[in-house]
DNA sequence: TAGATTGTTAATCGATTAACAATC
DNA sequence: TAGATTGTTAATCGATTAACAATC
Protein backbone atom coordinates (compact mmCIF):
# COMPACT_ATOMS: atom_id res chain seq x y z
CA UNK A 1 0.00 0.00 0.00
CA UNK A 2 3.08 2.18 0.96
CA UNK A 3 4.18 2.37 -3.10
CA UNK A 4 0.30 3.62 -3.69
CA UNK A 5 1.47 6.93 -2.85
CA UNK A 6 -0.66 9.50 -3.96
CA UNK A 7 0.67 11.65 -6.79
CA UNK A 8 -2.29 13.40 -8.74
CA UNK A 9 -3.35 17.05 -7.34
CA UNK A 10 -0.02 17.19 -5.79
CA UNK A 11 0.90 19.71 -3.04
CA UNK A 12 -1.33 22.76 -4.87
CA UNK A 13 -3.92 20.50 -4.33
CA UNK A 14 -3.54 19.80 -0.52
CA UNK A 15 -3.60 23.08 -0.22
CA UNK A 16 -6.88 23.80 -1.29
CA UNK A 17 -8.39 21.13 0.65
CA UNK A 18 -9.29 23.18 4.02
CA UNK A 19 -11.40 25.35 1.87
CA UNK A 20 -13.33 22.32 0.40
CA UNK A 21 -13.86 21.65 3.85
CA UNK A 22 -14.69 25.03 5.18
CA UNK A 23 -17.44 25.42 2.60
CA UNK A 24 -18.62 22.00 3.17
CA UNK A 25 -18.76 21.65 6.87
CA UNK A 26 -21.17 24.59 6.76
CA UNK A 27 -23.28 23.33 4.42
CA UNK A 28 -23.74 20.42 6.73
CA UNK A 29 -24.74 22.57 9.14
CA UNK A 30 -27.67 24.26 6.67
CA UNK A 31 -28.90 20.81 6.28
CA UNK A 32 -27.20 19.71 2.99
CA UNK A 33 -27.10 16.26 2.11
CA UNK A 34 -25.39 15.95 -1.41
CA UNK A 35 -23.04 18.53 -3.23
CA UNK A 36 -21.52 18.20 -6.94
CA UNK A 37 -18.28 19.12 -7.66
CA UNK A 38 -19.78 21.98 -9.79
CA UNK A 39 -21.28 23.33 -6.95
CA UNK A 40 -18.43 23.23 -4.35
CA UNK A 41 -16.15 25.00 -7.10
CA UNK A 42 -18.05 27.93 -7.32
CA UNK A 43 -18.46 28.33 -3.85
CA UNK A 44 -14.88 27.65 -2.53
CA UNK A 45 -13.67 30.08 -5.56
CA UNK A 46 -11.75 27.32 -7.65
CA UNK A 47 -12.19 25.90 -11.21
CA UNK A 48 -14.43 22.93 -11.37
CA UNK A 49 -12.00 20.26 -13.14
CA UNK A 50 -9.83 21.34 -10.18
CA UNK A 51 -11.95 20.53 -7.31
CA UNK A 52 -12.92 17.29 -9.47
CA UNK A 53 -9.16 16.36 -9.65
CA UNK A 54 -8.50 17.28 -5.84
CA UNK A 55 -11.42 15.30 -4.40
CA UNK A 56 -10.63 12.25 -6.59
CA UNK A 57 -7.19 12.74 -4.68
CA UNK A 58 -8.04 12.14 -1.43
CA UNK A 59 -9.93 9.06 -2.61
CA UNK A 60 -13.49 9.99 -1.82
CA UNK A 61 -16.49 8.49 -4.53
CA UNK A 62 -19.46 10.18 -5.47
CA UNK A 63 -22.72 9.11 -7.68
CA UNK A 64 -22.56 9.56 -11.21
CA UNK A 65 -25.94 12.28 -11.53
CA UNK A 66 -25.99 13.15 -8.56
CA UNK A 67 -23.09 14.50 -6.76
CA UNK A 68 -21.19 13.34 -3.36
CA UNK A 69 -22.94 12.78 0.10
CA UNK A 70 -21.95 15.27 1.88
CA UNK A 71 -20.82 13.64 5.04
CA UNK A 72 -18.71 11.12 3.85
CA UNK A 73 -17.13 13.50 1.37
CA UNK A 74 -16.09 15.36 4.62
CA UNK A 75 -15.06 12.36 6.53
CA UNK A 76 -12.71 11.77 3.32
CA UNK A 77 -10.67 15.03 3.20
CA UNK A 78 -10.55 14.59 6.72
CA UNK A 79 -9.36 11.23 6.63
CA UNK A 80 -6.59 12.09 3.58
CA UNK A 81 -5.56 15.29 5.63
CA UNK A 82 -5.10 13.36 9.06
CA UNK A 83 -7.70 16.07 10.48
CA UNK A 84 -9.94 13.18 11.59
CA UNK A 85 -7.70 12.57 15.04
CA UNK A 86 -5.85 15.39 17.07
CA UNK A 87 -2.03 15.91 16.43
CA UNK A 88 -0.90 17.37 19.98
CA UNK A 89 1.70 19.66 19.64
CA UNK A 90 3.91 22.81 21.35
CA UNK A 91 3.65 26.32 20.24
CA UNK A 92 6.92 28.36 20.78
CA UNK A 93 7.85 31.68 20.72
CA UNK A 94 4.73 33.28 22.88
CA UNK A 95 4.99 37.17 20.39
CA UNK A 96 1.77 38.66 18.83
CA UNK A 97 1.95 35.55 16.27
CA UNK A 98 2.20 32.85 18.57
CA UNK A 99 -0.45 34.24 20.88
CA UNK A 100 -3.23 34.86 18.03
CA UNK A 101 -2.38 31.18 16.34
CA UNK A 102 -3.22 29.62 20.21
CA UNK A 103 -5.93 31.45 20.32
CA UNK A 104 -7.45 30.24 17.28
CA UNK A 105 -10.24 27.84 17.70
CA UNK A 106 -10.60 27.06 14.22
CA UNK A 107 -7.13 24.73 14.58
CA UNK A 108 -9.20 21.87 17.13
CA UNK A 109 -11.27 20.98 14.38
CA UNK A 110 -8.04 20.95 12.03
CA UNK A 111 -7.05 18.30 14.24
CA UNK A 112 -4.15 20.84 16.08
CA UNK A 113 -4.32 20.65 19.81
CA UNK A 114 -1.75 23.24 21.60
CA UNK A 115 -0.86 20.89 24.86
CA UNK A 116 1.69 23.67 25.56
CA UNK A 117 3.05 27.02 24.61
CA UNK A 118 7.23 27.72 25.69
CA UNK A 119 9.12 31.26 25.41
CA UNK A 120 12.44 32.53 26.46
CA UNK A 121 11.66 35.59 28.17
CA UNK A 122 11.25 34.86 31.72
CA UNK A 123 8.15 37.77 31.61
CA UNK A 124 6.13 36.03 29.25
CA UNK A 125 6.65 32.60 31.52
CA UNK A 126 4.51 31.56 33.73
CA UNK A 127 1.53 33.54 32.06
CA UNK A 128 -1.55 31.53 31.02
CA UNK A 129 -2.38 32.04 27.36
CA UNK A 130 -5.84 31.09 26.15
CA UNK A 131 -5.57 28.58 28.81
CA UNK A 132 -1.96 27.42 28.00
CA UNK A 133 0.72 27.56 30.32
CA UNK A 134 4.04 28.88 28.72
CA UNK A 135 6.95 27.31 30.16
CA UNK A 136 10.86 27.99 29.68
CA UNK A 137 12.21 26.56 27.05
CA UNK A 138 14.46 24.75 29.39
CA UNK A 139 11.42 22.23 29.55
CA UNK A 140 10.50 21.25 26.43
CA UNK A 141 12.84 18.56 26.01
CA UNK A 142 11.48 17.16 29.01
CA UNK A 143 8.06 17.33 28.57
CA UNK A 144 7.98 16.22 24.75
CA UNK A 145 9.65 12.94 25.50
CA UNK A 146 7.18 12.15 28.21
CA UNK A 147 4.30 13.30 26.50
CA UNK A 148 5.34 11.90 23.24
CA UNK A 149 4.83 14.92 21.71
CA UNK A 150 5.92 15.12 17.71
CA UNK A 151 4.44 18.14 16.28
CA UNK A 152 5.99 21.82 17.36
CA UNK A 153 4.66 25.22 15.56
CA UNK A 154 7.49 27.48 15.83
CA UNK A 155 6.68 31.21 16.11
CA UNK A 156 9.99 32.99 16.94
CA UNK A 157 12.52 36.10 15.33
CA UNK A 158 14.46 34.90 12.28
CA UNK A 159 17.66 34.64 14.17
CA UNK A 160 16.13 32.24 17.07
CA UNK A 161 15.01 29.81 14.18
CA UNK A 162 17.82 27.53 14.02
CA UNK A 163 18.42 27.39 17.78
CA UNK A 164 14.95 26.74 18.25
CA UNK A 165 14.66 24.51 15.40
CA UNK A 166 17.68 22.28 16.90
CA UNK A 167 16.17 22.04 20.20
CA UNK A 168 13.14 20.79 18.85
CA UNK A 169 15.40 18.06 16.43
CA UNK A 170 16.83 16.99 19.56
CA UNK A 171 13.47 16.88 21.35
CA UNK A 172 12.77 14.43 18.76
CA UNK A 173 9.90 17.21 17.05
CA UNK A 174 9.55 15.72 13.76
CA UNK A 175 6.89 17.85 12.25
CA UNK A 176 7.99 21.53 12.54
CA UNK A 177 5.40 23.85 11.38
CA UNK A 178 7.34 27.31 11.10
CA UNK A 179 6.51 31.22 10.50
CA UNK A 180 9.71 32.04 11.29
CA UNK A 181 11.41 34.31 8.53
CA UNK A 182 14.83 32.94 8.10
CA UNK A 183 15.36 29.05 6.54
CA UNK A 184 16.04 26.21 8.81
CA UNK A 185 18.58 23.23 8.20
CA UNK A 186 17.29 19.99 9.63
CA UNK A 187 17.61 16.09 9.63
CA UNK A 188 16.08 13.86 6.76
CA UNK A 189 13.59 12.55 8.88
CA UNK A 190 12.09 15.97 9.88
CA UNK A 191 9.43 17.78 7.69
CA UNK A 192 9.67 21.72 8.21
CA UNK A 193 7.10 23.48 6.91
CA UNK A 194 7.94 27.10 6.24
CA UNK A 195 5.47 29.88 6.08
CA UNK A 196 5.92 33.27 4.81
CA UNK A 197 3.36 35.76 6.29
CA UNK A 198 5.06 38.32 3.99
CA UNK A 199 4.64 36.05 1.00
CA UNK A 200 0.62 36.98 0.12
CA UNK A 201 1.55 40.61 0.43
CA UNK A 202 4.14 40.65 -2.30
CA UNK A 203 2.11 38.86 -4.71
CA UNK A 204 -0.95 40.62 -3.88
CA UNK A 205 1.16 44.26 -4.99
CA UNK A 206 2.12 42.60 -8.42
CA UNK A 207 -1.00 40.88 -9.01
CA UNK A 208 -3.10 44.42 -8.64
CA UNK A 209 -0.06 46.37 -10.28
CA UNK A 210 -0.99 43.88 -13.46
CA UNK A 211 -4.18 44.47 -13.20
CA UNK A 212 -3.99 48.37 -13.65
CA UNK A 213 -1.87 48.04 -16.07
CA UNK A 214 -4.73 45.85 -17.80
CA UNK A 215 -2.44 42.78 -18.12
CA UNK A 216 -4.48 40.95 -15.84
CA UNK B 1 6.37 49.56 -21.61
CA UNK B 2 2.86 48.24 -19.76
CA UNK B 3 3.04 45.63 -22.84
CA UNK B 4 5.92 44.26 -21.41
CA UNK B 5 4.80 42.75 -18.74
CA UNK B 6 6.60 40.14 -17.01
CA UNK B 7 6.40 36.70 -17.69
CA UNK B 8 9.03 34.99 -16.74
CA UNK B 9 8.91 33.14 -12.79
CA UNK B 10 5.25 33.76 -12.31
CA UNK B 11 3.50 33.87 -9.07
CA UNK B 12 5.51 31.45 -7.65
CA UNK B 13 8.61 33.32 -8.06
CA UNK B 14 6.56 36.42 -6.59
CA UNK B 15 5.83 34.55 -3.41
CA UNK B 16 9.92 33.39 -2.72
CA UNK B 17 10.81 37.24 -3.35
CA UNK B 18 10.26 38.27 0.37
CA UNK B 19 12.63 35.41 1.57
CA UNK B 20 15.52 36.82 -0.29
CA UNK B 21 14.92 40.16 0.55
CA UNK B 22 15.33 39.11 4.35
CA UNK B 23 18.55 37.30 3.62
CA UNK B 24 19.60 40.10 1.59
CA UNK B 25 18.98 43.01 4.06
CA UNK B 26 20.31 40.93 6.92
CA UNK B 27 23.83 39.87 4.93
CA UNK B 28 23.80 43.59 4.04
CA UNK B 29 23.91 44.59 7.71
CA UNK B 30 26.36 42.16 8.83
CA UNK B 31 28.61 44.81 5.79
CA UNK B 32 28.65 41.97 2.61
CA UNK B 33 28.52 43.73 -0.29
CA UNK B 34 28.59 41.39 -3.40
CA UNK B 35 26.51 37.88 -3.37
CA UNK B 36 26.33 35.32 -5.87
CA UNK B 37 22.87 33.47 -6.51
CA UNK B 38 24.45 30.36 -5.33
CA UNK B 39 25.23 31.52 -2.04
CA UNK B 40 21.88 33.58 -1.66
CA UNK B 41 20.10 29.92 -3.23
CA UNK B 42 22.22 28.43 0.11
CA UNK B 43 20.82 30.79 2.28
CA UNK B 44 17.16 31.06 1.22
CA UNK B 45 16.67 27.40 0.68
CA UNK B 46 15.86 27.07 -2.93
CA UNK B 47 17.62 25.36 -5.65
CA UNK B 48 20.13 27.73 -7.33
CA UNK B 49 18.21 27.51 -10.37
CA UNK B 50 14.95 29.14 -9.27
CA UNK B 51 16.81 32.05 -7.62
CA UNK B 52 18.60 33.00 -10.70
CA UNK B 53 15.43 32.91 -12.48
CA UNK B 54 13.65 34.91 -10.16
CA UNK B 55 16.57 37.75 -9.53
CA UNK B 56 15.89 37.47 -13.93
CA UNK B 57 12.25 38.51 -13.15
CA UNK B 58 13.11 41.87 -10.88
CA UNK B 59 14.83 42.87 -14.04
CA UNK B 60 17.97 43.02 -11.53
CA UNK B 61 21.27 42.89 -13.25
CA UNK B 62 24.72 41.22 -11.70
CA UNK B 63 27.91 41.03 -12.67
CA UNK B 64 29.61 37.90 -14.50
CA UNK B 65 31.96 35.92 -12.61
CA UNK B 66 31.60 38.31 -9.64
CA UNK B 67 27.70 38.21 -8.55
CA UNK B 68 25.18 40.93 -7.47
CA UNK B 69 26.01 44.25 -5.76
CA UNK B 70 23.92 43.70 -2.67
CA UNK B 71 22.37 47.56 -2.36
CA UNK B 72 21.08 47.05 -5.97
CA UNK B 73 19.84 43.96 -5.38
CA UNK B 74 18.25 44.69 -2.73
CA UNK B 75 17.01 47.80 -4.19
CA UNK B 76 15.63 46.29 -7.81
CA UNK B 77 13.64 43.62 -5.71
CA UNK B 78 12.06 46.06 -3.36
CA UNK B 79 11.00 48.25 -6.57
CA UNK B 80 9.68 45.53 -8.32
CA UNK B 81 7.12 44.48 -5.15
CA UNK B 82 6.33 47.97 -4.76
CA UNK B 83 7.68 47.95 -1.49
CA UNK B 84 10.04 50.72 -1.46
CA UNK B 85 7.28 53.53 -0.68
CA UNK B 86 4.84 52.80 1.77
CA UNK B 87 1.19 51.98 0.97
CA UNK B 88 -1.25 53.12 3.60
CA UNK B 89 -4.09 50.31 4.45
CA UNK B 90 -6.91 49.59 6.52
CA UNK B 91 -7.41 46.52 9.04
CA UNK B 92 -10.64 45.49 9.61
CA UNK B 93 -11.50 42.72 12.31
CA UNK B 94 -9.55 43.12 15.39
CA UNK B 95 -9.23 39.56 16.34
CA UNK B 96 -6.60 37.81 17.68
CA UNK B 97 -5.04 37.71 13.99
CA UNK B 98 -5.77 41.24 13.38
CA UNK B 99 -4.17 42.10 16.45
CA UNK B 100 -1.02 40.01 15.74
CA UNK B 101 -0.52 41.31 12.35
CA UNK B 102 -1.23 45.13 13.55
CA UNK B 103 1.67 44.61 16.06
CA UNK B 104 3.88 43.40 13.35
CA UNK B 105 6.57 45.72 13.00
CA UNK B 106 8.34 44.26 9.75
CA UNK B 107 5.68 45.05 7.49
CA UNK B 108 6.46 48.60 7.45
CA UNK B 109 9.31 47.42 5.93
CA UNK B 110 7.46 45.71 3.53
CA UNK B 111 5.66 49.07 2.49
CA UNK B 112 2.99 48.20 4.73
CA UNK B 113 1.43 50.95 6.71
CA UNK B 114 -1.59 50.40 8.62
CA UNK B 115 -3.11 54.17 9.32
CA UNK B 116 -6.36 52.99 10.64
CA UNK B 117 -8.25 49.81 12.56
CA UNK B 118 -11.74 49.25 11.89
CA UNK B 119 -14.45 46.44 14.16
CA UNK B 120 -17.57 46.32 14.77
CA UNK B 121 -17.69 45.16 18.52
CA UNK B 122 -18.75 48.48 20.32
CA UNK B 123 -16.17 46.95 23.46
CA UNK B 124 -12.79 46.94 21.17
CA UNK B 125 -13.80 50.11 19.56
CA UNK B 126 -12.28 53.17 21.07
CA UNK B 127 -8.98 51.35 22.28
CA UNK B 128 -5.84 51.90 20.88
CA UNK B 129 -3.60 48.74 19.87
CA UNK B 130 -0.29 48.97 18.86
CA UNK B 131 -0.72 52.61 18.53
CA UNK B 132 -3.74 52.75 16.45
CA UNK B 133 -7.13 53.56 17.57
CA UNK B 134 -9.90 51.00 16.79
CA UNK B 135 -12.84 52.69 14.86
CA UNK B 136 -16.14 51.84 14.02
CA UNK B 137 -17.06 50.22 10.76
CA UNK B 138 -19.43 52.88 9.94
CA UNK B 139 -16.33 55.29 9.89
CA UNK B 140 -14.71 53.47 7.03
CA UNK B 141 -16.49 55.01 4.26
CA UNK B 142 -15.75 58.19 4.90
CA UNK B 143 -12.43 58.14 6.10
CA UNK B 144 -11.31 56.13 3.24
CA UNK B 145 -12.29 58.92 0.71
CA UNK B 146 -10.79 61.78 3.02
CA UNK B 147 -7.72 59.30 3.28
CA UNK B 148 -7.76 58.24 -0.14
CA UNK B 149 -7.32 54.68 1.21
CA UNK B 150 -6.97 51.65 -1.75
CA UNK B 151 -5.45 48.68 0.19
CA UNK B 152 -7.53 46.95 3.02
CA UNK B 153 -5.98 43.93 5.20
CA UNK B 154 -9.46 41.77 6.17
CA UNK B 155 -8.85 39.46 9.31
CA UNK B 156 -12.84 38.66 10.22
CA UNK B 157 -14.57 35.44 10.38
CA UNK B 158 -16.52 33.89 7.70
CA UNK B 159 -19.38 34.71 7.79
CA UNK B 160 -18.38 38.63 7.68
CA UNK B 161 -15.99 38.16 4.89
CA UNK B 162 -18.96 38.65 2.04
CA UNK B 163 -20.35 42.13 3.39
CA UNK B 164 -17.24 43.15 4.94
CA UNK B 165 -15.47 43.00 1.06
CA UNK B 166 -18.74 44.61 0.10
CA UNK B 167 -18.19 47.80 2.37
CA UNK B 168 -14.18 47.80 1.30
CA UNK B 169 -15.28 47.70 -2.46
CA UNK B 170 -17.81 50.63 -2.17
CA UNK B 171 -15.17 52.34 0.01
CA UNK B 172 -13.37 52.39 -3.24
CA UNK B 173 -10.34 50.08 -1.95
CA UNK B 174 -8.63 48.68 -4.49
CA UNK B 175 -6.39 45.91 -2.91
CA UNK B 176 -8.03 43.30 -0.23
CA UNK B 177 -5.88 41.29 1.36
CA UNK B 178 -7.97 38.77 3.37
CA UNK B 179 -7.50 35.91 5.71
CA UNK B 180 -11.11 34.74 6.09
CA UNK B 181 -11.50 31.50 5.56
CA UNK B 182 -14.14 32.10 3.08
CA UNK B 183 -14.46 33.36 -0.66
CA UNK B 184 -15.69 36.73 -1.51
CA UNK B 185 -16.50 37.77 -5.06
CA UNK B 186 -15.81 41.76 -6.49
CA UNK B 187 -15.12 43.46 -9.23
CA UNK B 188 -13.00 42.78 -11.53
CA UNK B 189 -11.02 45.92 -11.01
CA UNK B 190 -10.65 44.96 -7.09
CA UNK B 191 -7.84 42.13 -6.40
CA UNK B 192 -8.14 39.74 -3.64
CA UNK B 193 -5.36 38.11 -2.10
CA UNK B 194 -6.60 35.07 0.06
CA UNK B 195 -4.29 33.16 2.58
CA UNK B 196 -5.35 30.32 4.31
CA UNK B 197 -3.63 29.55 7.49
CA UNK B 198 -4.86 25.98 6.88
CA UNK B 199 -3.39 25.02 4.01
CA UNK B 200 0.46 25.01 5.17
CA UNK B 201 -1.07 22.95 8.31
CA UNK B 202 -2.54 20.45 5.63
CA UNK B 203 0.57 20.69 3.39
CA UNK B 204 2.60 19.90 6.76
CA UNK B 205 0.87 16.56 7.23
CA UNK B 206 0.52 15.19 4.43
CA UNK B 207 4.41 15.50 3.74
CA UNK B 208 5.35 13.86 7.05
CA UNK B 209 2.90 11.31 6.26
CA UNK B 210 5.15 10.81 2.95
CA UNK B 211 8.02 10.83 4.33
CA UNK B 212 7.00 8.23 7.14
CA UNK B 213 5.75 5.66 4.33
CA UNK B 214 9.94 6.67 2.50
CA UNK B 215 8.55 7.99 -0.59
CA UNK B 216 9.41 11.49 -0.07
C1' DT C 1 -36.08 8.70 -21.24
C1' DA C 2 -33.88 13.18 -20.35
C1' DG C 3 -30.93 15.65 -17.51
C1' DA C 4 -27.15 15.84 -14.58
C1' DT C 5 -22.85 14.44 -12.84
C1' DT C 6 -18.79 11.53 -12.05
C1' DG C 7 -14.49 9.74 -13.37
C1' DT C 8 -11.01 9.85 -16.69
C1' DT C 9 -8.40 10.99 -20.69
C1' DA C 10 -5.80 14.02 -23.69
C1' DA C 11 -4.05 18.62 -24.58
C1' DT C 12 -2.28 22.71 -22.93
C1' DC C 13 0.13 25.51 -20.10
C1' DG C 14 3.58 27.07 -16.90
C1' DA C 15 7.34 26.13 -13.59
C1' DT C 16 11.46 23.81 -12.60
C1' DT C 17 15.67 21.74 -13.69
C1' DA C 18 19.98 21.14 -16.02
C1' DA C 19 23.48 22.63 -18.89
C1' DC C 20 26.62 25.82 -20.93
C1' DA C 21 28.29 29.74 -23.77
C1' DA C 22 29.58 34.36 -22.83
C1' DT C 23 31.83 37.26 -19.77
C1' DC C 24 34.46 39.36 -16.09
C1' DT D 1 45.20 33.02 -17.67
C1' DA D 2 42.32 30.41 -14.50
C1' DG D 3 38.31 30.46 -11.79
C1' DA D 4 33.82 31.97 -11.00
C1' DT D 5 29.42 33.57 -12.22
C1' DT D 6 25.74 35.53 -15.05
C1' DG D 7 22.25 35.16 -18.40
C1' DT D 8 19.91 32.15 -21.36
C1' DT D 9 18.47 28.09 -23.71
C1' DA D 10 16.48 23.52 -24.03
C1' DA D 11 14.47 19.60 -21.68
C1' DT D 12 11.77 17.88 -18.17
C1' DC D 13 8.28 17.80 -15.08
C1' DG D 14 3.86 18.67 -13.00
C1' DA D 15 -0.51 21.24 -12.77
C1' DT D 16 -4.40 22.96 -15.08
C1' DT D 17 -7.79 22.97 -18.50
C1' DA D 18 -11.14 21.07 -21.58
C1' DA D 19 -13.80 17.50 -23.26
C1' DC D 20 -16.60 13.47 -23.06
C1' DA D 21 -17.88 8.57 -22.35
C1' DA D 22 -20.02 6.06 -18.75
C1' DT D 23 -23.44 6.11 -15.43
C1' DC D 24 -27.31 7.11 -12.40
Amino acid sequence: MASMSVRVGGLPGIRRLPAYLGVLRHLREEGLETISATSLARRAGHPAAVVKKDIEMTGAAGKTGVGYELDSLVADIESFLGWNNPHEAFLVGMGNLGTALLGYDGFRSHGLDFVAAFDSDPEIVGRTVHGVTVLPLGKLRNLSARMGIRTAVMTVPAPAAQPVADLLVAAGIKRIWSFAPAAVSVPGDVVVQREDLSAGWAELLVRSRQVENGSG
